[in-house]
DNA sequence: GGACAAAATGAAAACCGTTGTCAAAATCGG
DNA sequence: CCGATTTTGACAACGGTTTTCATTTTGTCC
């Protein structure tokens, strides 16, 4: 329905890794659209509401999204430096965070689990930089 | 050295979860205590900095302090209900955020997991109602 | 003790990402 | 077309955090 909405969820789309509300909004209006910072914002909680988009939030608070490929449950591998994103799946990993909870006594268990590193290519430019 | 930086670690010392430091200057306050919100914050960079206590970031961003029994590599079992946090140790989950990061070409990995569940007691006080 | 330098403190202002407000504009239904 | 509903966006408000800066406390050397 929202043209907007979809603008939105083009850029993450074609985006590789996570990005900030701001951060889109900055490329958009480059870009010469015409948007507002608020319909990003309202954008960006009607995909993560739908589940369209993940959002997690960085060190410093900040809320980023990405539009992932699969639907389904899995984790994120990112690039600390480019921002890089892959999606990976970690059954054991839920295993064991059910485990952990079960051990415990707890119920309804969730986990959040993401991995941080340095990818190949910025490797190597830290290297020739 | 400061008197304020260990009122602030005894408050985290004598709590089971985690607080934010608006929380934790709330508690001081009522406890007759005369300090300021910003050295609350001060004395928790601090401590942070040192790794006396650890840091996470909630839903919405706010960041909550915990001290943890455990100067070592650990992570969080957490009542989404009451706050009530376990310190869990999990060497296979270290292992996998290793592999996947290596396996992808990624380098010098670290990684955060947090598992939340509600805990036996919110159980029971939930079914009493 | 006293004096001076360095560090710690806290009230208030600044900051910044995010959310609410509300009137104007676009869209929908008939 | 016309009124009703939804979407939009400029702007203000909000809330957690950080900065500023003048004051107080602490440490040190005599």
């Amino acid at each position: 329905m929202s043209n907007r909405r979809d603008a939105v969820h083009d850029i993450l789309r074609h985006s590789d890794g996570f990005r900030s509300a701001q951060d889109i909004y900055a490329e958009m209006r480059s870009d010469g659209a015409k948007i507002g910072l608020t319909t990003v914002y309202r954008a960006l909680q009607a995909l993560a509401d739908n589940g369209k988009v993940d959002v997690l939030r960085t060190d410093d608070g900040e809320a980023v999204y990405r539009a992932c490929a699969s639907g389904d449950h899995h984790h994120h591998l990112v690039c600390r430096r480019c921002g890089r994103t892959v999606e990976v799946a970690g059954p054991a990993v839920e295993r064991w965070a059910e485990t952990i909870g079960r051990e415990n006594g707890f119920s309804d268990i969730t986990h959040t689990v993401e991995v941080f590193g340095t990818c190949s290519s910025c490797v190597a430019a830290l290297r020739a930089g």
